[in-house]
RNA sequence: GGUGGGGUUCCCGAGUGGCCAAAGGGAACAGACUGUAAAUCUGUCGGCGAACGCCUUCGGAGGUUCAAAUCCUCCCCCCACCA
């Protein structure tokens, strides 16, 4: 098997690019679309589930697993993956999300990040040593660097600092963690809030690390769709072409197709997971909202062509019970199927580079969501 | 048969003279959600109207009052206990 952090590129149609990407626990296929499991788990699925459906590598929370139950605990039981019986590839978040998302209750020096915990107010120090620390106790395969996630509304002064020492901060995580150490790759994330200046500035900085990908934060703070695409397209396509890019947060199906067409090999969301709690299912023909009335004695299946147990098995108006009832087993049915859309979206977005036919993927699912459609 | 309690807008339930089309919850109907402090949050929720507003509504019928879901009279129904 090749070495971990070994990105290999297939073939290109534009600027899209179709490759694999190796890691201690396997190959990823990019593009991908990567679930994300905060706690050690894609809430409500379990792990046979997620590989059901194909997934092929998932998130978990630096920051919310050191707090509970605590990274020296999972390296007691062997690590992430073995602790949530996932023995596919896992990426760490830094934490550097919460000191966006968190803002409330952290404050940020040039040493790193204090954090009271959202559990029990307690106060709690992130350097960008610490971080790795954790990272290595989780054993994932690809670490973040600890940066500072900027939302929309900060002026340019402080973005312009602030990626700074974002800089500072992703060379402190690479000295303390060796390329290649353990079989844990490292990514570093590209800040610059909505500069393309400071973008370039701070991708222009972070280059000089020997990364083995490296990342776009802080879209999708707040922006607009135009505005973050703006800035997707200006910076995606001058990233290390040889390097796995990582789009982090995003997005919707189309968010995921634009940074596609913009040279993005990885993404990650909430959204597919989250909507699914709270009801709103992405189709082949558009977003469904199953809580509708139009649904309650609708028995066709969500989505025709979707192949997902859900999909196979049962009726929008079962579906629609279930949600309205609060039963459990939709949380499951609603996020199996949310989830096994997104990645038959990447894989669609694979097989559609491969034969050069990406544009026309993308146009077929902007007709479905985009601004004129109902979705 | 007696005594006490009670009947409020789809449901539960607050309201005991004006600030009441009537708290709060639920249901219903719609919307939001982008490196997860989210199985969460928001809006609408008697009718007409863009709006000032007008009309209908608090078991029924009458009455008192400038004004009644709220006070009085009679009637209907429910609950508890007593016989």
């Amino acid at each position: 098997m090749a070495e971990p952090g070994n990105f290999t590129i297939h073939s290109t149609d534009g600027l899209a690019r179709r490759g694999t990407l190796s890691t201690a626990h396997g190959e990823i296929q990019t593009p991908i679309f990567m679930p994300v499991g905060t706690q050690g788990t894609v809430k409500a699925v379990a792990p046979d589930d997620l590989e059901n459906i194909g997934a092929q590598i998932i998130l978990g929370n630096t920051y919310h697993l050191y707090l509970r139950p605590g990274d020296d605990l999972v390296a007691r039981r062997g690590g992430l993956h073995k602790f949530s019986q996932w023995n596919k590839p896992i990426l760490t978040d830094s934490g550097g999300f919460q000191v966006f998302s968190l803002s409330s209750i952290r404050t940020i020096s040039e040493k790193g990040v204090e954090f009271r915990s959202y559990l029990d107010g307690s106060k709690h120090f992130f350097s960008p040593e610490k971080v790795v620390s954790i990272q290595q106790n989780l054993g994932s395969d690809i670490m973040m660097v600890l940066d500072e996630c900027v939302g929309f509304g900060a002026d340019r002064d402080y973005t312009a600092q602030s990626l700074e020492r974002t800089t500072r901060w992703a060379q402190r995580c690479r000295d303390a963690h060796e390329p290649g150490q353990n079989g844990q790759i490292m990514f570093g994330i590209i800040q610059g809030g909505f500069h393309e200046d400071l973008r370039e500035k701070s991708l222009a900085q972070l280059s000089e690390i020997p990364f083995e990908g490296f990342a776009i934060g802080g879209l999708s703070v707040g922006e607009s769709t135009e505005e973050m695409y703006k800035i997707l397209n200006h910076i995606a396509p001058l990233m290390p072409k040889e390097k796995p890019r990582y789009l982090m947060g995003v997005g919707t199906p189309l968010d995921i197709l634009e940074g596609i067409g913009a040279g993005v090999d990885m993404f990650d969301c909430v959204l597919p997971t989250r909507n699914a709690r709270n009801g709103t299912l992405f189709t082949s023909q558009g977003k469904v909202n199953i809580k509708r009335a139009e649904f309650k004695e609708d028995d066709g299946p969500l989505d025709p062509a979707c192949n997902c147990y859900t999909c196979r098995t049962f009726s929008r108006a079962y579906l629609r019970h279930l949600y309205v009832s609060g039963e459990i087993l939709s949380y499951r049915l609603n996020s199996l199927h949310n989830l096994a859309f997104f990645l038959e979206l990447a894989r669609q977005a694979r097989e559609a580079i491969v034969q050069g036919r990406f544009d026309k993927l993308k146009a077929h699912y902007q007709n479905i969501y985009g601004p004129g459609s109902r979705a």
